[in-house]
DNA sequence: GTTCCGATTTTCT
DNA sequence: GAAAATCGGAACA
């Protein structure tokens, strides 16, 4: 399957987040050749979308979302895991794809000690998860997707049906649907179940 | 099955 | 100093 072009990821970002369903993730690490299909994403753009790293403008975190599209945003959270986006939309426009979870393909078995898991639904259903399971960190964050020879994504089939959510994990921006995954996929996160409202603070 | 909690870094207030 | 685009293990049911 080709490459994916700059083309691809220059466009509005929910758009981007939802034609990446069914496309691969290829990780080369040591000669060895990782890859997997995206079955859930989530779009941050931005502006008037308060849940993303860019609302309140540039900083040394969120430089790659402000930049050219189709370059890896690699981030680290709650003091453990590493987040991989992809930046999207024109150069000044900030916006990013967080991959939330890959069905794997190639290199189960790199995965599965990476992991220290013997299954393979699991290996990958989840932003941390899937960092881990591809060795991806801040090396490399800032990463061109269009020519790396490390880190890109190739076109997929059709994924079937696309649902759509609420983002996981957010507090403001919840009304948007912009957490888009491939109905019925068992390599889909659950996420974080969610909190009873509180009623009478 | 669900719920709670600790891990532990980066950023911004 | 608090919160964060999370995970896995322990406790409980």
């Amino acid at each position: 399957m080709a490459r994916l072009r700059r083309t691809f990821f220059a466009r509005y970002t929910p758009t981007v987040a939802k034609a990446l369903l069914g496309c691969e993730l290829v990780r080369v690490v040591e000669g060895e050749r990782l890859s997997g299909r995206i079955v859930e994403t989530e779009a941050y753009r931005g502006g008037r979308d308060p849940a993303s790293h860019a609302f309140r403008g540039l900083t040394g975190r969120n430089r790659v979302m402000f930049g050219e599209a189709g370059h890896a945003y690699v981030y680290f959270t709650y003091g453990n895991h590493w987040m991989l986006n992809m930046t999207t939309e024109r150069e000044g426009i900030p916006g990013a794809v967080l991959i939330r979870a890959i069905e794997p393909v190639e290199g189960i078995a790199t995965m599965k000690r990476r992991r220290r898991l013997s299954s393979v639904v699991g290996l990958a259903s989840g932003p941390g998860k899937l960092t881990k399971a591809f060795a991806i960190d801040k090396e490399l964050n800032g990463e061109d997707l269009v020519r790396s020879p490390r880190l890109f994504v190739e076109g997929g089939k059709e994924p079937g049906i696309v649902g759509s959510s609420s983002r996981i994990g957010i507090s403001e921006g919840a009304e948007l649907r912009w957490r888009f995954f491939v109905e019925g996929n068992p390599f889909v996160s659950r996420g974080r179940p969610s909190r009873p409202v509180v009623q009478n603070p």
